[in-house]
DNA sequence: CTGAAAGCGCTTACAG
DNA sequence: CTGAAAGCGCTTACAG
């Protein structure tokens, strides 16, 4: 093995050709004589060559490279999503670079000035800074930017949305079906667009019903949910919509910690579909995020729009999907 | 905003000095007067000036990004890695290339090559194949290289890796003060380090207990853990050692089915502490890995490697901790 | 089909 | 402290 890299012109000169046409042979970009094609390809076997994929970028100023920018990679919904990226990255090509914003606005800033000097083809983002500047930084530069879960305010990026507001009706009106009428809502921050729509549609689907609305803000967080969960439970609550997976395992503790029944004393539904879902006992009944059908759309919006620029934005919706396990009624399941 | 990118000479030509000179600025590698410095800075402002990435790397020959390798980043065990990796390298200005091998050869031959061809700084590495020629050429290149959880051939690799002898064995040890005799171990596929080293701890922990073992192979996939705890079911075992967190999840779900309990009729131990370990009925008993820990002394090697080639390898050996929950005995918790 | 030459945008000895 | 110049290793018009 070459203790140095070896380059095209190591290549070039062990089969007698032009570092053009080694590089034509590489890439494939012009036909090159079958002759010539055979002494290349022995010489880059030969001698082990790998090319230097920074020079190439460089020249070619692009890179194979997504930027996948989310709050945080521990969430199985980013997991599940960031996992769905790379297969379809990687079946095209491409690369991709993980980013981990833990909502802080500073830190996506950053991350997307870095995304943006290391000029790679694309950026899939799920937004803490929906405004931020360097989102139109991208798209002035020609980076393509697919917002996911969350709008983005520049209207030049594409979009992969969930419609939070009929799926969080739909849980509503299941646990009234079950007979519930005091339903407690344990919603996310306040700003963040996933909390504010599925705490608007909770709230509606409750007035459209004659109910009475019951929030409690956990913060999108585990100890948030159980927090919330003590709170709601001691006003009285018998069934619990979780707008996120975080705040169900801490609603969950809270529950298990006032030693309440499921689904008896206490019915849930959830916001997500953790791989977890079915293992508690009763399984949850969950509103599921398609999110292997929306990272892949995501990635095939940013490739599609790669070296097609001047495309209108275009933006997906999906539904949430009401799976019903043992959580909600008695006679369920 | 430019509808092209800036070039450090648009800013040298804004501030009235050379392309050097705000090279210097940029990267504080010398000294340059305050007057210039500051002229540098305001032209840099103005400009909205961001350096190119590529042209610094091809120039440096070298990236600041760190390739990590794995085989599935939707396992627990390696989203918690991933993160805690993620972190560690954002501290220190390095980004994350992240790789899935699915236990693939090809698949991790073929990422491993397109991580030399990057010039990355360095590379985490679960190794799916421990003998690929593509690690010694990283190696041979200066690229460090840390084998994490698995050993790989090739000396030169530090590596980060857990007891599991040991903590194996503590496992089978507390089932049996628990009254277990006929105790079932379901494990990882032959040939993977970490699925081989509990086998055989569960085996000589048997032995030296005078109790006769009995395997399944879950291929530490959930499936495979379902059937395996049928099998070990059917053949009487009173109790489960599972060798990770992805057949225990296949285990609870064949324990339900068959109508049993935790832990009046079976008791269960899981190596992999997942964040869903608490929120089963009851919490399960575990042999955590400090996953964290762990990760963050991978990025450690990783990077005091950098720039000091010549040191020898160094390996790195964390323990299994037992968190006793309530899966084990009936007086547990 | 093929080669000579220019150039991607930085960084870094070298000279002063 | 600062600048002119070379060069990182490719790719790609251009010419033939």
């Amino acid at each position: 093995m070459a203790r140095t890299h070896l380059r095209i012109s190591d290549v070039a000169q062990r089969a007698g050709v032009s570092p053009a046409t080694v590089s034509r042979v590489l890439n494939g970009t012009a036909t090159v004589g079958r002759e010539k094609r055979d002494l290349v390809m022995a010489a880059i076997d030969e001698l082990g060559y790998r090319p230097n994929r920074l020079a190439s970028n460089l020249r070619r100023r692009q890179t194979e490279m997504i930027g996948v920018v989310v709050s945080d990679i521990e969430n199985p919904h980013f997991t599940e999503m960031v996992r769905a990226v790379e297969d379809a990255a990687y079946l095209r090509g491409y690369r991709v670079l993980l980013c981990n914003t833990d909502e802080n606005p500073a830190k996506q800033r950053d991350y997307l000035g870095v995304l943006a000097a290391e000029r790679v083809s694309g950026v899939i983002l799920s937004p803490t800074d929906r405004s931020a500047p360097e989102i139109s930084e991208l798209l002035d530069h020609d980076i393509p930017v697919v917002a996911f879960d969350r709008s983005v305010d520049d209207s030049r990026a594409d979009s992969v949305l969930v419609e939070n507001l009929t799926g969080t009706r739909a849980g509503v009106e299941h646990l009234i079906e079950c007979g519930h009428t005091r339903i407690g809502f344990i919603g996310g921050p306040t700003g963040v667009q996933t909390a504010d729509e599925r705490r608007e549609a909770y709230e509606q689907a409750m007035i459209a019903a004659g109910l009475q609305s019951s929030v409690a803000d956990g913060g999108f967080r585990a100890e948030g949910g159980d927090r919330a969960a003590h709170r709601l439970l001691e006003r009285g609550a018998t069934a619990l919509l979780v707008a996120n997976n975080l705040m169900t395992i801490g609603a969950l503790q809270a529950i298990k910690d006032l030693r309440l029944r499921i689904p008896d004393d206490v019915a849930l539904v959830s916001v997500d579909d953790p791989p977890w879902a079915r293992l508690t006992d009763p399984p949850l009944t969950t509103l599921a995020q398609p999110i292997r059908e929306m990272a892949t759309a995501a990635v095939e919006l940013l490739l599609s729009r790669i070296g097609d620029h001047g495309a209108a934005p275009r933006r997906q919706l999906f539904e949430l999907e009401l799976h019903h396990r043992g959580s909600c009624c008695r006679t369920d399941n």
